[in-house]
DNA sequence: CTACCTATTGCATATTTCATGCATATATAG
DNA sequence: CTATATATGCATGAAATATGCAATAGGTAG
């Protein structure tokens, strides 16, 4: 694929090169993920004037030139989250809101049997999966013994 | 499972039974799955004074006892459906975002490999799976191809 | 290096989605 | 039918995101 430095590949899709966007970027690979409030946390810490506006038109831009990709983990806020990374599927517990995150090959037989059956293409890590984690499961397990 | 009718339901938990909470589980039944502004849209056309605050209490009240369910379909709103249908898993389109629905049990291997791997009780109903439909799929071959 | 043109930013403000305090209305036990 | 606590409607608030506009700053032609 594609590897270009991140001002190239702004560049090709007719995109100024700015502090900002660049503080922006390094603040998604840096953090791993982040929602927009956290990455204009961490980019406040190098440029204090920087605006949350800016981030949400900055972290779009980045996303339509393919540097970085959103997830949604429920509720409220998306996840922002560096391409660099080997794309994963987010698991979420319904309970104790804890995320993990899996290899998106865990799913490769799932996103087959959608195309084959359904002719759909899944990203499957688009949306997470929320559930139970195992320590929820068990807790609840109890409760319906007991 | 359970299948009281709904007024027991209410009931048994110690909620009142009232025109408002008739109202909106109905609409949910007959619209199968809806937005709490669609649904108020659909109350309203009985009884048009219903306020949008009671739409939103209402649904959390219904969901607490079980007769209704939510999923997220991605940004924005969620969308809340009946319990009466079979548990299904949402196939939403980014290009067209047209909605499909699929049977829960399309997952089930996926939801196997999940617990047995990473011990996580996956409700794969809650959440929309994204991604491209047969269609837009198409479209996209072809750009890439032209 | 300079000037110019336009993309981008910051700010204020609007929008969307959902939550809450409080007075009033209503469901239900007795 | 009455008492009373729950539920509703209304106004208002809050959180997340979008947008119009004037000011600023990239990029490029000269």
């Amino acid at each position: 694929m594609e590897s270009s430095p991140w001002d190239v590949r702004l560049r090709e899709q007719g995109f100024r090169i700015t502090a900002q966007r660049q503080l922006v970027l390094e603040s998604v690979n840096q953090l791993g993920h982040g929602t927009p409030e956290e990455i204009l946390s961490s980019v406040q810490k190098t440029a204090s004037g920087v605006n949350l506006s800016t981030i949400y038109r900055t972290l779009e831009v980045l996303e339509s030139v393919g540097l970085i990709t959103h997830t949604h983990i429920g509720h409220g806020a998306p996840v922002y989250h560096s391409q660099d990374e080997s794309p994963h599927i987010h698991l979420v517990c319904d309970d104790c809101a804890e995320v993990t995150s899996i290899p998106a090959a865990s799913a490769a037989q799932f996103s087959l049997d959608l195309k084959e059956t359904y002719g759909f293409t899944a990203h499957m890590t688009h949306m997470a999966v929320t559930g139970l984690c195992k320590a929820c499961a068990n807790k609840s397990e109890l409760k319906s013994n007991g």
